[in-house]
DNA sequence: AATATAGTTGACGTTTACGTAAACGTCAAC
DNA sequence: GTTGACGTTTACGTAAACGTCAACTATATT
């Protein structure tokens, strides 16, 4: 049980909390923090972790979602809805809804961020004419940004 | 002590906690909060808070710096170096700072949500293809969001 | 006086996504 | 037979910006 049960190379089958942790560019505890959320479910060979490309998988959309701002909890909840055998229908409307809400958040914060720089970039423009014309303000700058 | 201590209406001279809670849409709780981060200093009148038209012009900063997303270690530093008496020069190149800092950290959120964005619509294209053939998905859409 | 109203302090709770140490097991290599 | 790398569990810590609650106090009105 040596030759035959190591793993080839590249297209693996089994793999190791620190290899995804390196693959995905998160600490093996961030990993284990999943599993503690129910997000993956490794085999265990004792007590050690072993992954299944099932579970990278899963990793994969955890972090995607992250990416795109889904809470853990959601992840999860599209995942769960997943697994099961038949009639994905369900988890994808579900997913769906989730994916629409998640779009809107993003563009009313994108207004919002929008708006701020908009603001930014006029108290920036003040401060600066105020710096140079030495201007001794009393109380009329601080209204302008700080 | 009463009508003549009483404010007339509108542009008073002193405000309460709760006057100035509702006015700027926060709870008292939070402009203690802001107290005990030392971002206010309202006089007392015993124990009871009262604040000045000063002490709103600042609120009014902090509020306004929340909205462009400053910390409020931050707000408090521009608020600092403000109330020295002579030259505010050394807190008008701070506040200047602090505000490209923040103004670039805000493009790179926004860069970020934009494509955050992108990403989720055409998820949420593709989902919707599926959900229209009546797609049985078995392991590939999971690649697509969830 | 007693209730009502507003205000105060202090301390702990909340949320999210992990970090960080402690203390120990396991396995291959030297 | 020890070293070193990697792994495990348990559990408390962190950061930000408040919320919540309990227990008082102070003032005003009934």
């Amino acid at each position: 049980m040596n030759a035959s049960t190591k793993i080839d190379k590249d297209d693996r089958v089994q793999f190791s909390i620190t290899e995804l942790a390196e693959e995905f560019g998160v600490t093996s505890r961030t990993i284990r923090f999943y599993e503690d959320k129910g997000l993956v479910n490794p085999e265990r060979e004792g007590t050690t972790r072993i992954y299944s490309r099932k579970d990278r998988g899963r990793l994969k959309i955890i972090l995607r979602g992250r990416r795109l701002g889904f809470s853990l909890q959601d992840i999860k909840k599209m995942l769960d809805m997943y697994s099961p055998k038949g009639e994905p229908t369900g988890q994808l409307t579900f997913t769906l809804q989730k994916c629409e809400e998640q779009l809107e958040k993003l563009i009313a914060q994108r207004t919002d961020i929008n708006e701020a720089i908009s603001e930014l970039e006029d108290g920036i423009a003040q401060l600066r004419e105020h710096l140079a014309s030495g201007d001794n303000v009393a109380d009329g700058c601080k209204k302008t940004i700080a």
